[in-house]
DNA sequence: TGCTATTTGCAAATCAGTGTCAAGAAGGTC
DNA sequence: GACCTTCTTGACACTGATTTGCAAATAGCA
């Protein structure tokens, strides 16, 4: 998973920065702050992770104000909440699509990036007043290690 | 999004308690009644959903032993446990291929069927070691509903 | 600088799920 | 049916993740 140029980073915080002014929305330190920290994972953190890279930054800032400023990013679109099958959710900067391998026996959940997967028709899907704005394949199975311990 | 006819539900418990008795584990009320439940709901329920419908036939049962039956249930392959679709884990009880559209704004989740999406290529799938038995795709995106209410 | 709406930080509450353990069934055996 | 063994259940405590309520602080603006 590619790292973010820092000049790509720069150039998704100006937008920030404007799209805030736009809407009247006061650009905080904190605000500012969280966004660049996710930008600047090259994982998908969870909040907890990005609290961690944020305090770098922004000694004093709380967990709550994190959490917040993650929801208004995902609001806006410049951040993407994904949920993975651990307790917690995580976040990503990039929009890039991936799939998942998902294990049936220990529910671990591998990331995959398959280009063949991507070029769906999604157009030909009958959505009954949905609006489709990404998908991602799951596949269903028995992963390595699972394989390995329990050859049933 | 189709409810599962009755006969079908009968099929299915009549299946469960067949492989019960083969694998030699008990079948209990609650676990009878946790299925049922999970195939009588025409959405995906979450556990605590689960437990409000079982509650209606077996009144005392408790939150842990929902979840503990679940967990069965999904090993034992009767039930199919989404993540993904939101803070907390959802199920189905549809076990033929199918794929979901899933709202990222009150996360409920809705079966798709689509012989399209059926013919893809798995054996493309660098997979590493992963055994792969089936998968299903996720369209996220806005309900109807959602956008009825919120046009932003 | 001063005003106002919004945001922040803290603490407490809530939510989803798990672990513990005594009491209670299920499924055999006589 | 009585009995026994084993697995399951229910109650409760507990964890980690996230949200809420509210007073104090701050951004944006005149």
């Amino acid at each position: 998973m590619a790292k973010m140029a820092p000049d790509q980073i720069a150039e998704r915080l100006d937008a920030f920065e404007t799209r805030c002014r736009q809407l009247g929305l006061p650009l905080t330190t904190q605000r500012h702050a969280v966004l660049r920290a996710v930008l600047e994972h090259h994982d998908h953190p969870t909040a907890d992770q990005v609290l961690e890279t944020v305090r770098d930054r922004v000694p004093g800032i709380s967990r709550t104000t994190v959490y917040r400023a993650l929801d208004t990013l995902v609001a806006l679109g410049f951040v993407r909440r994904l949920h993975h099958a651990g307790p917690s959710a995580r976040f990503d900067g990039q929009t890039h699509r991936h799939h998942h391998l998902i294990c049936d026996k220990c529910h671990k959940v591998i990331d995959l990036q398959d280009e063949s997967l991507d070029r769906l028709h999604i157009s030909e899907v009958h959505a009954e007043g949905f609006q489709i704005e990404d998908f991602s394949v799951h596949f269903m199975g028995i992963c390595r290690a699972c394989r390995r311990s329990e050859p049933s």
